[in-house]
DNA sequence: CTACTTTACGGTATGCGTAAGCATT
DNA sequence: AATGCTTACGCATACCGTAAAGTAG
């Protein structure tokens, strides 16, 4: 059987044309080409180069098989990837969170019941979670709903109740509670990696100017330094790590009031009932 | 890039079980068979094996690969196939006869047309060598009747007459001329490979017995030494390769006047033009 | 005790790079 | 002169087979 690293060869000075370009390219010496060629048409037993004092080219047949080597060639690294993804799939739990605080809470139970798994987690808006349980990316995935198709098998997880969080002086804060729309137009400082919160942003404020930041840092410095309402919280206000100087009011819109479901597929729910075990209705509050 | 000689071990440890039977299948040894999958292992960067001390198993990644190193190898044998193939094919006319004379007389030719080329004839009933031709099987072919499809570029080439050959005494024998259906019934020596003419005799002779020779040799025995008439054509006769002490009625049955054509693909006539120069209407005769 | 895997060892062969030769442009 | 292929030569290493050790059934 022709061994590969000869077929990578031919397919080489097939792509460069003569042997000494495509043996700079492979990082090795023309001799070795020239022999490699050579050991190629032994082992088909059929030529496949037309020979001149010095010069070296591919005949009719030697176009083919070059042609052909390269399916082979994508065979072999398309074997490569496919070893390495099935292994990696075997050790790692790919989960998409649907908000920082499910990730937050969530990540160190799943690695303590899947010791020894990688846990790769997503963060984003959870419109596209279902495909992607569907269709294997995710093993796991937290919702802000309760998804219907009886394909998956969910279970409640928590909840968390958005506020937002004025400086004192600000003629809202004296408002018990207070509506989205009543923010509009308003700049909001906001951090960028808040999942599904994104979009009822985008919908409910569309004409707010929010000042977005990446970093974690950079959201607090600006916090604390000045008098843009930011959001914040039941999760943090529960645990006290609220800013100083500023008073939180609750938001009063439906959307607001999120609950978080932990789901997998339905198929794979005996995998993951021990970690389902661990969660109650309360596990993020 | 792993290398083939690697897979073939892993699938054949795959199908025999243990490194012992597989190194006794591939004609190697046991500790060859030790030293590539724990090279196979490490060049893909992930675990393969269960090993216990005294035991070789594949865990489910190695089962995996060595399912997906089948596909591989099998890219490989294609690539081989198709390379040989091809070569073979610049270099070999394959030719589909419908009847013995053609060939007898147009080989040669071809030979001499393209010499250097290897000639690969076949015998038969010629109602496939269209769709041979177009499939690439056949680059030309002699069939008894003009093809209509414009696919096709084909020149007349001969024609040939069938004979009975009768032993002298024979009450058919004095006729002048004779149709199939008076041999109906009547036990006929025959060749076996004689192309088109097999399904005119099935047809127009069905209750004969034939008795089949595959031999020139045994026919030739056969036919000196007993009554049974026997097939001969006008092409013998010209030559005067009669039997001793048998005459010849022509046939007068229209399909026994045989009008050969050689004929090729439209898009190849360029290539066969120099032998259809070399040939007439009355080549064969 | 048998069957199997692994490790160790030594030989061989395979592959490689350098250097040199030669032909063409 | 520069480029490109081939051959020759010597070396490194990769691969292999035999032998031996160890373990489980």
């Amino acid at each position: 059987m022709v061994e590969l690293r000869l077929l990578e060869q031919l397919t080489a000075f097939y792509t460069y044309g003569t042997l000494s370009e495509a043996a700079e390219k492979l990082h090795t010496s023309q001799p070795t080409l020239t022999r490699s060629m050579k050991q190629l048409e032994d082992e088909l037993g059929v030529p496949l180069f037309v020979r001149t004092k010095n010069h070296l080219a591919l005949n009719r047949t030697g176009i083919k098989a070059a042609e052909y080597a390269r399916q082979v060639l994508l065979a072999g690294q398309d074997f490569e990837a496919k070893v390495r993804s099935y292994d990696r799939s075997l050790h790692t739990i790919s989960i998409g969170f649907c908000a920082p605080i499910p990730q937050t809470v969530l990540t160190p139970i799943i690695n303590h019941v899947f010791s020894g798994m990688t846990i790769s987690a997503d963060m984003g808006e959870d419109s596209l979670f279902e495909d992607h349980l569907k269709q294997g990316i995710y093993q796991l995935a937290v919702l802000h709903y309760k998804p219907e198709d009886p394909l998956f098998y969910s279970q409640k997880c928590g909840s968390e109740h958005l506020y937002i969080s004025l400086t004192s002086g600000n003629p809202l804060s004296f408002y018990p509670e207070i509506h989205l729309k009543d923010l509009d137009g308003l700049p909001i400082l906001l951090l960028s990696q808040i999942g599904f919160w994104s979009k009822i942003h985008r919908e409910k404020t569309p004409n707010s100017r929010y000042l977005v930041q990446i970093e974690d840092d950079s959201f607090r410095e600006l916090a604390v330094n000045s008098d843009y309402p930011i959001f914040s919280t039941d999760y943090f206000i529960r645990r006290g790590q609220t800013m100083p100087g500023r008073v939180n009011i609750p938001i009063a819109d439906p959307e607001c009031q999120a609950e978080y479901y932990l789901v997998c597929l339905a198929s794979e729910r005996k995998r993951f009932q021990p970690l389902f075990n661990q969660i109650t209705e309360h596990t993020i509050q």
